[in-house]
This record gives C-alpha cells, sequence and structure tokens, in this order.
DNA sequence: TATTACATGTAAGGGGTTACATGATTTA
DNA sequence: TAAATCATGTAACCCCTTACATGTAATA
C-alpha cells in the first residue's frame, strides 16, 4: 500500500491530515493524488498499527487538530520499503483505448481534433512541470548543487514528468502528422477511382 | 467504465470471454490489463444492459462456450464514446514514490542499483514494444501504407508506448549520471573537512 | 451575505485483484 | 502422471472516489 509510505515520507515533520493533503497536492500529486478523505482513513489505520502516533493541537477555527508522527517502527517500515525492489504498477490510459478503437468511426477530422486536445492538455501540464522546476527547485541550467539531498531526489521527479510529458506531446505531433498524411492520400485515391 | 468500452470495442468479432482475455493481452495490455475474473463478470454486466448478447456454441474441451458479439446499443456507445472528449487518468507510479523519498536512506550506491534495476526494466519493456512494431505492425522505416485503418490506429498506440519508454530509459541515464556526480561530490567535501 | 479556508470524519459504491471451485483434453 | 490449455464462474477483499455531515472564522 504506497498511500501508507507516502504518508510516512511526508510525516518527517509532524502534521495534521488536512496538511497532509495539501503536501500531497504540492509535492507529489504528479505521481500520486490522495483525497482528504483517503488521508484520514490511513491516518487512523497507521495509528493503530503503530506505525504513527497522534497529539491533540488546538486549531483557530475548526475542530481540534490530530498531529501525526512517525513512530520508530514507521520509520523502520519506510526504510524498509525504500530499501525494496522498485515496483512497478500497471498503468492505464483512457484516451490511448480511445485512440486504439478510433477506426471505428472513420472520421479523419475528429481524429485530428481529438489529438489536438490532447496535445494542448499535454502540453499545459508541461509548462506547469517547468515552472515547478524553475519556481520551486530554482533549476535553469541543469545544476543542482544548491540542493539538500531531499529537494535533489524531489527534483529527479520531476525530471521524470517532464521527460514522459515531452515525450508525450512529440507523439501529439508525429500522430497529428501520421493522421493527416494518411486522410490526404486516402481522399486523393478516392478522388482517383471516381476518375476511373 | 473504460473496460466496457475496450470490451466493446474488442468484440469487433463476437468471441468468448476465454478469447478476450487473450485479446487483452495480446492488443491493448500496454496502456490496459484486465484479469479474466473481472471479464466475465463484466461480459455479464454489458449483456444484462443490453449492449451485449449471447449465443451458446460447443467447446472441445471443457464447459459451452458463451460467444458474446456487441448490439446496435453496443455498437452506439463504444462510437458515442470514440465521440466524446479524450479521457485523462491520474498516474500513479510507485517507483517515482520510491525516488522522491530516498534522502531518508542516505545511501549512493543503493540509489544507483536501484535506478540501475528501473533502467533495466524499463529498456526490456522497450525492446519489448520494438518488438512488436516488427513482427505485428512490420514498420521499420517509419511506413504506414500497408496497414489498415484499424492496424494503424493501434499502431499509433504502441508508438506512445515506444516513445515513453524511451523517455524514462533516457530518465534513468540522466539521474544515474546526477547521482553519481552528486555522490563523488559529497565524498569529496566530506574528505576536504577531515582535511581542515 | 455567501464563499472560502480550516478541520475531522462516515457511508456507499465503483473498479479491480487474488484466491478458490470445477472439470475436460492435450501435451510433456 | 503432472502440467498446461480451454472454459466459466463466485467470494472476499483492497484501494479509492464521491457525497454527505458538522461547525467556526476570515474574506469577498
Amino acid at each position: 500500500m504506497s498511500v501508507d509510505k507516502i504518508i510516512l515520507g511526508l510525516l518527517r515533520r509532524p502534521a495534521t491530515g488536512y496538511e497532509l493533503k495539501a503536501a500531497f497536492d504540492r509535492t507529489v500529486r504528479h505521481f500520486w493524488a490522495a483525497e482528504l478523505s483517503q488521508i484520514y482513513v490511513t491516518l487512523r489505520r497507521l495509528e493503530r498499527q503503530g506505525w504513527l502516533k497522534v497529539r491533540m493541537g488546538p486549531s483557530l477555527k475548526g475542530p481540534a487538530r490530530k498531529i501525526y508522527g512517525r513512530t520508530p517502527a514507521g520509520r523502520a517500515a519506510l526504510r524498509a520499503w525504500l530499501a525494496s525492489e522498485p515496483t512497478f504498477d500497471d498503468e492505464r490510459y483512457t484516451y490511448l483505448a480511445q485512440v486504439f478503437f478510433m477506426a471505428e468511426l472513420s472520421d479523419w477530422e475528429w481524429s485530428v481534433r481529438f489529438i489536438e486536445r490532447l496535445r494542448r492538455k499535454r502540453a499545459d501540464q508541461l509548462s506547469t512541470f517547468r515552472q515547478i522546476e524553475k519556481d520551486r527547485f530554482g533549476v535553469h541550467g541543469g545544476s543542482t548543487d544548491h540542493l539538500s539531498d531531499e529537494a535533489f531526489y524531489q527534483y529527479l521527479t520531476l525530471r521524470s514528468g517532464i521527460r514522459t510529458m515531452t515525450a508525450r506531446v512529440k507523439w501529439c505531433d508525429e500522430v497529428k502528422g501520421r493522421i493527416e498524411q494518411r486522410a490526404d492520400w486516402k481522399r486523393r485515391r478516392a478522388g482517383n477511382k471516381r476518375k476511373d
């Protein structure tokens, strides 16, 4: 259960569930999303399991805050996970399934528009990543000497996002070209046939 | 529910659940996996829903085969989905979470070994994809004129796999370089401090 | 005055996996 | 004789999302 380990990882300093949600969105969201409800449920489970301990704290508005911190057992579990083999999840891409069966529509114009929307989305995500690279990590030329070890590893995962997103944008360009070329070719062939 | 649409898409010609499992593994697995148990449950649901119809068929070994085919309503549902906006799922990568928190171990050697294993896995997947490009699609130089429209779109999704996998292998190389460089730099700095 | 931010939770349900049950035929 | 292939299914469970419930304080 990776969400367990991510929560343990984020709790290098104690925090509340609410704060953890913000941390998810600020830091790991590009490869792992979590909803508040899931975070609260997981925190209680990890506490019962002995990986987290709670202490109550006051809040300015709303109910009392439950501040969670790692226990030694929690830290050990995190370290064991980090020292274990890299884990691969199987990936699911709905839009690729749509492309896969797109011949069913026999509509080249729609295919092109579909890819254009895909490209717009991916290009947006890419520019968000590039912005984070500058703003949060202050990396422009490529040097990472100014980063702490923590920030260094975090930056590496952002580089993954940047590289795969770049590949996806290029894929959209390749695919758009291929579809347009094929549509053209089909149209010309249809025209020739009419002349025969 | 994308698995519904993928099953509808694969059922251009009627097939049994067992055959569909093989089709998943042969064709869409690189972006969508499904287990037999899930396929059987889904087929029954789609039938009750009126998107599929069944007829029984004999089998050489084992129980009678249930051969599923699309109804007009099923075909319409598939086409409506293909004509709708591209759908994006949020992605989860456990191994990136491991990298993200890797500083916790302060062990540069392990980090390098971790990335090497990642790279091996990704390089394997990439070469599998390249093999399929040659074997199933017969694409060597890049031309796709010999493919049917169906095969053409299927090929495009494989191109996505090839491009993102290539990006991931390159990311591994970048990361390995960065880690080694940083480890070196830290070691030298530690050495200098001892001399001071 | 309405919305947003803070703060914690429960409940229902969707989508998926793993394990189990059954059983015939072919192949090693 | 054991394992793989063909063939269909059920049940338990896991992970996660959406919707709901509750309530205060600051802000627009």
